[in-house]
DNA sequence: AATAGATGTTTCATGAATGAAAGATGGAAC
DNA sequence: GTTCCATCTTTCATTCATGAAACATCTATT
């Protein structure tokens, strides 16, 4: 005994008692159960005195162990202090992420992914012109549909984004009975516009059906309810049509409209190790989903 | 930033604040400098904060360090109330040995060497009868002149113990000039009698100088003090004798008082950690002074 | 200037702490 | 009974932290 005990022992106690037992204290500490084992045990040596009754259920406290806890509480007031303090004065950053529509969708599906618990930031989901955006550092990673030009941002090749024809299963049934000369022609279409510049799926459809019946909208997710309700077929990345359920393809891949998907950085955030991160995350999160973005998928 | 801080970097963190600066702060936190200097850094990068800026001559705590420096001693307040916690209800323990009157003084001359700092215990040094004391379990560790022989006591052989006759220098000179015939019956006698049975070197002066001139002390400091004043001569082991400045040896070796050394402890004790660690330590202390004891050192 | 005396930081071989997997243990359910 | 399911503990290869020594930096002194 009386070798110098280890203050953050305290901390690991305090989730054993709690979690009466080393199971339930093994991710409120991070630490594993036969560390936790080993630290308790270190801590009953090294305070000379036995904390727990080891139960075939757990652990239960001894009248030492309770004796314990408070003084363990009086830290832990300390540590909770040490943490407020912490997060008032050191804000969360924010990293921006700006991306197209269908990209931001996919994104925020992604999350969870995206966001790891131990690391601290916020992170915000822009949808717009990626370019301008980092240029005016209005975000710190962009996803684009083209390689950047501007000085001062640095782009990444991630993916190859396929698009095709969606609607409604049973509307693209039905419509596959037509013949191939009006299976595009006899329908409706809903044309997705978003604010800014023309999108090309949207010049696509101008060119292919310029005397088709249109619905215009210009807010993602109104296209998918609209084309899920069966109101008419429309223009979507694979990875987007191919993963909302109630809706199939009604063509092949349209190769005119495929491009590259890159990740754009600002040459200034390229040292900062947060925004590296991230971009890494993502870059490694649509990789991951090569065959999706492509039009591969298995359906 | 952010994972999960430790603890116990907030103890190094108080102690490197107060001592402004690593140097300082080794003793009282234990730890290396290299490694003080490590841990504030992982602190700073996990706190996502710099506490401290680094002068030629120490550290200096920044704004936001003195901000944390408040935090850490409310922990510092938990971590004092659980010292004082454990002091109180584990009271140190006692281990005692007993030894005989010449060799509980060599013991107490070197009780640096047996009570290290970081153990936590005191230590309690008889003077006695130590076979006896050691069964009825009133100490926990014993030196004898014989290898124990009752049930229930262990003994380890440590050296061998060798008695010569020593006077005060001067004294010793000019009994040196006498014939070897008169040398030891023509002179006064200091006799060691303790309380307790008799010892044997009382015995032998005793069979050696029956119609001697002899006065007894019946206290070891106070033999040596009649010797050390020129008062007569006396039998002493050895290293006592070649130890106490003032005195010289006035014969050759007595082979017929040398002993061995036993250091005998109690088979209930065998698996006190205290008391095996003690019991290692005089061994280690008594057997590396064996020229000492066997009466080999050079004067 | 050169030297000696502080400091903190790197380097590197060693040793300790860690977690995954296997083992052990003791109920509870069938 | 036997089989599960929960617990904690061991084992063992790996990773990580550690301290001695060398290094670097700066100040004060000769």
């Amino acid at each position: 005994m009386n070798e110098r005990w280890n203050w953050d022992d305290l901390r690991l106690f305090l989730a054993v008692a709690r979690a009466d037992g080393l199971a339930g204290a093994v991710s409120p500490t991070g630490a594993s159960a036969p560390t936790l084992s080993r630290r308790m045990t270190a801590l009953e040596q090294s305070l000379g005195v036995t904390l727990f009754i080891r139960r075939r259920d757990g652990y239960a406290l001894t009248a030492a162990g309770k004796d314990l806890f408070g003084h363990a509480e009086t830290l832990e007031q300390g540590a909770l202090g040490v943490e407020r303090w912490r997060t008032a004065s050191n804000p969360k950053p924010v990293i921006k992420i700006a991306a197209g529509a269908w990209t931001s969708g996919f994104l925020a599906r992604h999350l969870p992914k995206l966001l790891e618990s131990e690391d601290d930031l916020n992170l915000e989901v822009l949808t717009g012109s990626a370019s301008a955006d980092l240029l005016r550092r209005e975000a710190n990673i962009g996803l684009r549909n083209r390689r950047p030009n501007a000085i001062g941002l640095a782009g990444r090749k991630l993916a190859r984004v396929a698009f095709a024809v969606y609607g409604e299963i049973k509307l693209v049934q039905e419509q596959a009975r037509l013949g191939d000369d009006r299976r595009f022609t006899d329908c409706r279409w809903i044309a997705f516009s978003p604010p800014g510049p023309k999108v090309p799926s949207a010049s696509w459809l101008d060119r292919r059906a310029p005397q088709g019946r249109k619905t215009v909208c210009s807010n993602a997710h109104a296209v998918l309810e609209a084309v899920g309700a069966g109101a008419g077929l429309t223009v979507l990345p694979c990875f987007v049509g191919d993963t909302t359920t109630g809706l199939a393809r009604a063509s092949e891949l349209i190769d005119e409209l495929s491009h590259e998907q890159w990740l754009v950085t600002h040459d200034d955030d390229r040292h900062d190790r947060q925004i590296k991160k991230m971009a890494k995350r993502v870059a490694d999160l649509i990789r991951s989903q090569a065959q999706l973005f492509a039009g591969n998928a298995g359906l």
